[in-house]
DNA sequence: GATGAATGAGGCTTCATTCAT
DNA sequence: CATGAATGAAGCCTCATTCAT
């Protein structure tokens, strides 16, 4: 078998939650999209809750993966924080990330096991820990403005939440918005600017 | 009476809407908190949905009247832009506006009817107008830079998007992380910084 | 309508317990032989589990009922401990007293929620008081051995609770069986046995 | 290896059907407890019922086994009685016996085969023919009442399955309920008494 | 307008049992 | 003998919605 049942039921998982949603999407759909009976579903996750729980982990993991890799090839922190960004919205828009599952479904509201919901917001921490690092770094090479580096980390982070949400939820996003909000970001943190 | 039944019904749903998300506010629920019977909530609103369209339409409108007021009254563009953000944050974080509404249930995810969705798509248009016409204001008195004022205005509702879910759905916000953003739009948008 | 829907519930539910046992009986089963649909019970009842406490409740207190008024009548205290031993025994085959449901249903395994089985223990309780009662009275009146009334009521009891499950759950009982086994009772607190 | 696996599983089964009844033990719980896989079970034991079924005959022939080695050491036929009452209290409340398979699970309700549960009875015989035995011994040697003897073993017995219930099940037992209870049955089968 | 009993489809989950390895 | 992934039927319960009063 090229992959496992396991694997299929993550995969058909990822696509139905990041399409629907948490509560539109059901035991039953998934089973059929990923044509296995229901009860393997529990039986390798658990319950519907540690099977998104589950899913966010995957994708954040990859996600952090590429943020990783784009501010580690970076000459400068400014191109670090401009990478990251970037790498952010590139992910964001590339369905073979299952993005979605983050957008659609809400770790903040469809866990209701805290303890659930602490494990992902740990790795939503090294999220923001990456891009704290290309602020310090740009710190120190004086390749961006004198700003504290967790505040801006976090808002530059939401500034990514917010024109991501914009863009794969709502009807307004104009052309070329990504690329706006990067030219944004790059503006707010350039010495000179401030 | 004071309020009217029907009036009761609609603000205990805004509250649990906003506390406990769409699909976790159930019929009972709101009955019990208003103190009327089940039957009464399809009698005056039809069915959840359309209910769901009311709080939220409800809020959107003190919402907009709220950022109408505050840009009105700026002496100059970029102070209307200021107070656009300002008082859109701080309505967000008033417990009295039931902002959670549109923060804990998705008019994107939530309504599964196309029509009321343009309704609330409609409303937020409105939302992104005030800004767009504070900015054009901005330009024509030359306080701000020379931006594009559609695009800006979506970017800067982004961040207020991005930032309002990072405080209130999150535990990353530091302390005056409100008053930082406040600082990052003035200078992404002031003379000189462009 | 002669019933409501309400205790045409309670009624099949009490068929059913008693028939089949706790865990054979299903909402489903139920349901059915009510006549009514199956979201009815938790409308009624809340779970399962309450919808069995409210049959043993009703058949404990039809039970508690028949003894007290066995008891009250008796000329002395060994009669009436006569009378309320006859008045178990009499119940516990009584078709339409449905005490079947006591029976095969174990109000100590069956019941996982310790307020329920509180209530059901409290309800026990009275049952065995009667008893308590009716055995001072034979040792007030002289009618009976002196006895511990306390430790004497819960023999007499388990005594009942094991000839009753003999007869029926079992097919060891033989003819006349609960004519000996009150024989035996009288024999145990009758003076000059002891 | 100490234990063979079947008889892990087999020990496994016992203390959780004693524990949980038979509804909740699942094979799973048993496994886990084993420490052994799944399959097992229904290789060795057929299925859940079959496997009860060798818990319960287990039990059964170390109880037996107790109850004869109690009467037949007796030096008359009323202490023979007594022997197999004492031998029945102390077997009940031994943990190392395993009796509460027979208390939580109903060898009558939970045994849907009806051949499974014919030999169930047939071993219950026995456990009474072994009290029959001893009653007539007392009727040659007249260390007891003229009593018949299957009705008053079946008496005995309900008696010790009664006293047993009640203090395994309740809340009710008194202290030196056991002591009583032997008493009571003495005192009822003692000549003199009649 | 106001009530709440009644409906029934559908959700999540459990679990004995099977079977390929 | 041993494993545990896989199955799928069935259970309890939820809940928006209807309707007679």
């Amino acid at each position: 078998m090229a992959v496992s049942k396991k694997e299929a039921l993550l995969q058909a998982a990822k696509d139905l939650f990041g399409e629907c949603g948490y509560n539109e999407t059901t035991f039953k759909k998934i089973a059929e999209r990923a044509d296995v009976a229901m009860g393997l579903m529990t039986h390798h996750f658990g319950n519907k809750e540690k099977l998104f729980l589950a899913c966010g982990l995957d994708v954040l993991e990859n996600f952090h993966r590429k943020l990783s890799e784009a501010t580690s090839c970076a000459p400068d922190g400014r191109t670090a924080i401009y990478n990251y960004c970037k790498a952010y919205l590139d992910f964001s828009i590339d369905p073979s990330t299952n993005w979605l599952v983050l957008v659609r479904c809400s770790p903040y509201s469809d866990m209701k096991t805290s303890a659930d919901r602490d494990i992902m917001i740990e790795k939503f921490m090294q999220i923001h820990a990456v891009l704290i690092d290309a602020i310090k770094r740009g710190l120190e090479d004086n390749s961006i403005a004198k700003v504290d580096p967790v505040q801006t980390a976090i808002i530059i982070v939401s500034l990514m939440v917010g024109v991501n949400r914009t863009r794969v939820l709502t009807p307004y996003a104009p052309e070329h918005f990504y690329e706006e909000a990067l030219d944004f970001v790059i503006r707010a943190v350039t010495p000179g600017n401030a």
